[in-house]
DNA sequence: TTTATTTATATCGTTCACGATGCAAATATA
DNA sequence: TATATTTGCATCGTGAACGATATAAATAAA
């Protein structure tokens, strides 16, 4: 027999793993058609929100490092969705802006949000439980993202 | 303004996806000292309750697919971490075994679960509250797992 | 103002995920 | 028993994740 905490049924994290993919892969027919990842919908998401952000806040909006985002934006741009352009005031930073085809997904995957929500709704995933199924996950997230303290030297 | 749905503060997948990859990433610095990545982990918590596997039922147990686990597995064969055999009685099967080395790794990663386990309890997410999320979580896997019948014809 | 440090982004290498495809062994059907 | 289908696994290609490293611009310190 093994120790209680190395039983897979007791994993928290393999449970979270597991109903991320599920659910990323829930939206992949939703998405395909258009071109587009999951990730690359997260994107979506966050400028349609607000327009022309530099890389950085697209990356701190998702909890993501910019060497995760910049080949997916430098792929967005390349379907057309997006534009990459140097910053004027910090010529550092790359703004990414939604081209008038970006915009236009809004339309295109109206239905998407809707779709993704019955297909998990269930006993005990409903709207009334969902705000403390939310507020478990926004702990964790917040729990795990706290910025490392730099190294003392 | 944005639709409400299109809000990523609104997202269960993000929330989802997001949580998953930073526990996964608070298990980095407890695994990668015996060079083990989570999935890696994840293969040996399936191999700790029950040793001797084909590559299909880890692969079911985990909710992945044989070409995911089968290059991991090829990787741990070659830490010395498993062995991979043709199966005897079907000789399609690849059957994954142990090493000595793959069964001690259970008693050096004796303090992983409870490490992170701190690393996650909140006011909201704590052993009063785990089973709860456990089997919201088990409901979106199962709602979301459900076999695809096959194309009529 | 030189020089040092920090910041914003990009590049690189490795490891997943995963759809698509290939192949051989096992099973079902004719 | 010959043929067709299914099953188990592997290979391939693409797109993330992410640690490590590089580079140029901005800022701070000397």
């Amino acid at each position: 027999m093994i120790p209680e905490e190395f039983k897979l049924d007791n994993q928290l994290c393999f449970r979270l793993y597991t109903a991320s993919r599920l659910l990323s892969q829930a939206y992949h027919p939703l998405l395909c058609g258009d071109g587009l990842t999951y990730p690359q919908y997260l994107v979506l998401l966050v400028l349609w929100e607000k327009d022309a952000q530099p890389v950085n806040d697209i990356a701190k909006r998702l909890f993501l490092e910019t060497n995760t985002i910049t080949p997916l934006l430098q792929r967005m741009e390349k379907e057309g969705i997006l534009k990459r352009t140097k910053g004027k005031e910090d010529a550092r930073q790359t703004i990414v802006t939604l081209t008038r085809k970006g915009k236009n997904l809004q339309k295109k995957l109206a239905e998407v949000p809707q779709t993704v929500g019955s297909a998990v709704t269930c006993d005990s995933v409903n709207p009334e439980t969902a705000p403390e199924l939310f507020r478990m996950l926004d702990d964790i997230i917040a729990r795990l993202s706290l910025p490392k303290e730099p190294e003392v030297r």
